[in-house]
DNA sequence: AGGAAAATCTAACACTGCCAAATTTCCTGT
DNA sequence: ACAGGAAATTTGGCAGTGTTAGATTTTCCT
């Protein structure tokens, strides 16, 4: 993808369209240095979306003008439509851009926590989450707030591939250490046939290989945890002042706990879930 | 509210700012019918916010365009602007009235709920919640989509009155039937000295009436209900197809079950407990 | 050097929210 | 009954937006 030719407009009428395929992750057979002209394209496309990114930083998506860009690249704004055949364009790169830095961050909180810490690693890449979003609160806003004018996720696209590390994440914190069986034995209400087989072979998005009820209480959990971003991040939650943080805990390592609760205990309890256990009574 | 007079352009010079006060609800003293000239522009003002919700229904809240109301009413743009001072002002009303009906929806559905009906009530009033954002999604994203520029919630003013009204449908379904007490002594982590006094003495938010864990709990089930639907109506879920509403009720189901385990029973367990009981093992 | 593609520019259209002043409509006090 | 005046609306315009069309320059390859 980032290769959109020459926008929409028809300048250079006969279009060789010969080597418009990607030219940005070098995914070709031959390792070759991509052409200095392509370099260059790359340089300038980095340019243009480092700007825009400043600009949504600054005054978030709703105030991202194509025109404020190219003034502060000192450039018109037709050449962005070089780029970039339309202000949606531009966005939809910087959604799936954010998507990645969003899971870099969390991966980056795990494995940095220190090893002995006496929080839930869940918790640990739940904060990081919470982290990520109140210290980029406008890219936030621009991942999860109203969704752009005619954006829907696209299918396949590196979105999804973001997405799916994303809850890669959260899946491994939240069961790693717990056998097959153990999840596929959660103490959770009945699913309907059509919903298992549904969440059994869900195609993509990472979560096809966890028994239909973890994949359930997974889901759920990642309610919660958005959930809670999402008022805080969008100032529904601002009367609890600056015990934000210490509510958000209280609420992830109770939902932990709860969680884990319905995970019956079987042939082992291994040591992550011996890492992880929230604090709270174990049941009896 | 509602009155804002002439705008903010000086027309009429010598303004007398006399009749200014409230016209809409009627809060005077005497109940004497108000002005015509005040029920021709009360009907006015509601011609205006039909046509505006029209429209953000139809093509969401980032399409409202005055003119294109104005034009919808066959007027022109600045006549709007004699009745709101500008677009923000506008949508500020709409945000109101769209937290009142969401309101009014969840405060139905509880409302006209079957007596003998299997779903726990809170239940009930989850789904009413979801139900009303699926209905109304390009309202949904007006209330909790990315807020909109310079817009804070006005602390006192009628969206935080619909948002406390609100908060009590569930607040009373989720905890109804438990004694204070029992409430008080809700299996939580313990909260820190400065959380517990600021929760206690919530100013507003029709929160303050309830033990500070209970909150907590309230808070975090709010987030879960609450991020649920938004990432279903914000289209972050769709890869469940239309398994959503099992899905949702599910989570809603293992959420109450979970925190009425955190509830102890002690002196009684009332009948409201025994009608909202989730379908799980009671705690041994 | 020539030629073609890549990249940029100028000019313009349709749209937006908003401001200022002139103008009509209609109520009200004498 | 009529004049004064406030309420309500209109015309005209400004600065900003995304987008398109066509002309023009820059850059690279042969």
């Amino acid at each position: 993808m980032l290769d959109f030719p020459h926008s929409t407009h028809n300048l250079c009428p006969r279009q060789g369209g010969r080597r418009t395929v990607a030219n940005m992750p070098a995914e070709e057979n031959a390792p070759a240095p991509p052409t200095l002209r392509q370099r260059r394209r790359a340089a300038a496309i980095q340019e243009i979306l480092d700007a825009a990114e400043r600009h949504i930083t600054d005054n978030g998506p709703a105030a991202l003008s194509l025109r404020a860009i190219a003034r502060s690249l000192g450039m018109t704004v037709q050449a962005l439509y070089y780029y970039f055949p339309s202000r949606e364009t531009l966005l939809t790169v910087l959604v799936a851009k954010g998507y990645d830095d969003l899971a870099a961050a969390v991966q980056n909180a795990v494995d940095t926590a220190a090893e002995d810490s006496a929080l839930p690693r869940l918790v640990v890449a739940a904060e990081g989450y919470r982290r990520w979003a109140i210290a980029n609160p406008e890219r936030f806003k621009l991942l999860y707030g109203t969704p752009l004018r005619d954006y829907a996720a696209p299918a396949g696209g590196p979105t999804t591939e973001a997405v799916r590390r994303l809850s890669g994440v959260f899946q491994r914190e939240l069961f790693d250490g717990f056998t097959a069986a153990q999840l596929a034995a959660v103490d959770t209400l009945v699913l309907s046939p059509g919903l298992r087989a549904h969440l059994e072979q869900l195609p993509q998005s990472g979560l096809g290989d966890l028994p239909p009820p973890a994949t359930s209480l997974l889901l759920s959990a990642w309610g919660n945890l958005h959930g809670l971003v999402v008022l805080e991040v969008f100032g529904h939650t601002s009367f609890l002042g600056d015990h934000q943080d210490e509510i958000f805990r209280t609420a992830m390592l109770n939902m932990l706990g709860d969680i884990h609760r319905r995970i019956p205990v079987q042939v082992t309890k291994p040591r992550a879930a011996d890492r992880m256990k929230p604090r709270l009574p174990p049941p009896p």
